[in-house]
RNA sequence: GGAGAGGUGACCGAGUGGCUUAAGGUAACGGUUUGCUAAACCGUCGUAUCUCUUAUAGGGGUACCGGGGGUUCGAAUCCCCCCCUCUCCGCCA
């Protein structure tokens, strides 16, 4: 959410933001709801202290002059009651226009209608040549007896499977691998819930906007977190912190649900585009300070490049257009990871930097040591999402004769095993 | 699922109609004392919003004691509805 005297005061910024990132937002309207709600509360409020100096009065009037000091004041009611009544139909309007309000984009985000124009930042690795027809990851997963995608889809429909044996243990071993390496970069664990109330939906951006994309409990009126990015960023929401607690910095595993509404047809081969993975995110919650914000978001994308580069794979860093970001995000950074079968790379990773935007939302503050109250800044970043990075994992290292080598970071976690081999 | 208790400021916790923004305590900040640390003592210390002024500070107004409505000249305090939390019992991983 944006603070309303910056829109205020310069509406220019925020409209021309909403458009580069293709929202549709009626800046105007919000101004001329935030007009009339101001001149209702403004009158309000004299009212209010006319009648506080009657009523106080009261008790001293003679029998004589309290008559008409009463009549006075059910006069002040009246008025009152009725611009009680226009307040309470201007506040929704307003409300629903201020969460629509786009944040707008940082300057070095370059401008662009959608992912195809995101710029390109660097690159890692090699992109490696095989010298035999190499499969995909649904090949040489059936083949090795680790992917099991048909009845993934008997039991839970499209989008569905199971992952086995030494699938599963590959999938643990890349999570476990990176919730260990940012334990040891300091950050704090969490393990986390994922039935989330409206509320943290709101707080962290997802709301309004992303409710088709989300599993509901309408029986209980619950969320289905598609990240730990909401539970972890809105742990401390509607707390004052202390300016000393900051920055916090967490790391959360855990599993993400995702209709993938919108998204039908498309990414339908393999475990690319499925509704339910597991993660390793992390989370920063700082300071109100845009240079600290920036050099926090370095941090976390040096994180997972140290994990993507544990694992050995190629992947690049893209810097995301103004047309292909969120409502709350300044700025992203992907990382996108080289997939053989894909013969591209592929999303692995989303780094985004809100300042102010999710903290305002969920009325997330602290107290500096001027005494003042500010809202924090959020950043969050995967560290690693499982399977999908299995794809580039099991193609890259997959040999002639339909074995897959396994890195040697993961090893440990996999029994010190060096290859996946059909038995 | 059944029964009960409760929601007050950063935190704990008092407060059953006006003198309460709200006692007391903790934490924090400033000061006195002090070789240092600690302790003790004194002082300051809620949030939001509007407005004024000798305007990155101060003054004033208003609202806020879970949310919404009501009674009343006046409500944290009384009444109604809703939400949430906790405890006990039952069932159970």
């Amino acid at each position: 959410m944006i603070d309303i005297r910056q829109i205020r005061e310069n509406p220019q910024i925020f409209k021309d933001g909403a458009k580069a990132k293709n929202f549709d937002v009626d800046i105007d309207k919000l101004l001329e709801v935030d007009t009339q709600l101001r001149e209702n509360k403004n009158r309000l409020q004299d009212i209010a202290t006319e009648k506080n100096n009657l009523g106080k009065s009261i008790p001293k009037l003679g029998e004589s002059e309290k008559k008409p000091a009463l009549d006075k004041l059910s006069e002040l009611k009246q008025e009152e009651s009725a611009l009680n009544e226009t307040i309470k139909q201007l506040q929704p309007d307003f409300d629903t226009l201020m969460l629509e309000v786009p944040q707008p984009a940082s300057p070095e985000v370059p401008l662009g209608k959608d992912d195809t124009e995101n710029t390109e930042l660097r690159k890692w690795g090699e992109i490696p040549t095989f010298d035999f027809q190499p499969k995909d990851h649904v090949a040489l997963g059936m083949a090795l007896d680790m992917i099991d995608i048909e009845r993934g889809v008997k039991l839970a429909g499209t989008r569905n499977y199971f992952l086995k044996g030494d699938g599963a243990m590959l999938h643990w071993a890349v999570l476990r691998f990176a919730m260990d390496y940012m334990i040891k970069r300091g950050y704090t664990p969490m393990a986390v819930p994922l039935l989330m109330r409206d509320e943290a939906m709101r707080g962290t951006g997802y709301y309004p906007g992303s409710e088709e994309q989300t599993y509901r409990m309408e029986k209980d009126e619950l969320n289905l977190a598609g990240t730990a990015e909401v539970p972890v960023t809105a742990y401390h929401s509607g707390e004052i912190l202390k300016e000393e607690m900051l920055p916090i910095k967490s790391v959360a595993m855990s599993t993400c649900f995702r209709r993938e509404a919108g998204a039908a047809g498309k990414d339908t081969h393999g475990l690319y585009r499925i509704h339910q993975f597991d993660k390793v995110e992390q989370v920063i919650i700082g300071e109100n300070d845009e240079e600290k914000s920036k050099k926090y978001h370095l941090e976390i994308l040096e994180n997972s490049e140290a994990v993507m580069q544990a694992f050995g794979i190629p992947y690049r860093i893209v810097n995301v257009c103004t047309g292909d970001l969120g409502r709350g995000q300044v700025q992203k950074y992907d990382i996108e990871a080289w997939m053989p079968s894909r013969n591209s790379y592929g999303e692995t990773h989303s780094a985004s930097r809100f300042y102010e935007f999710q903290a305002r939302r969920m009325n997330l503050r602290y107290k500096t040591a001027k005494n003042k109250n500010l809202f924090c800044h959020t950043l969050n970043n995967t560290v690693i999402a499982s399977p999908r990075v299995l794809i580039s994992i099991m193609e890259l290292n997959q040999n002639a004769d339909g074995s897959i080598t396994i890195p040697q970071v993961l090893r440990p976690y996999m029994g010190n095993k060096q290859k996946i081999e059909k038995n």
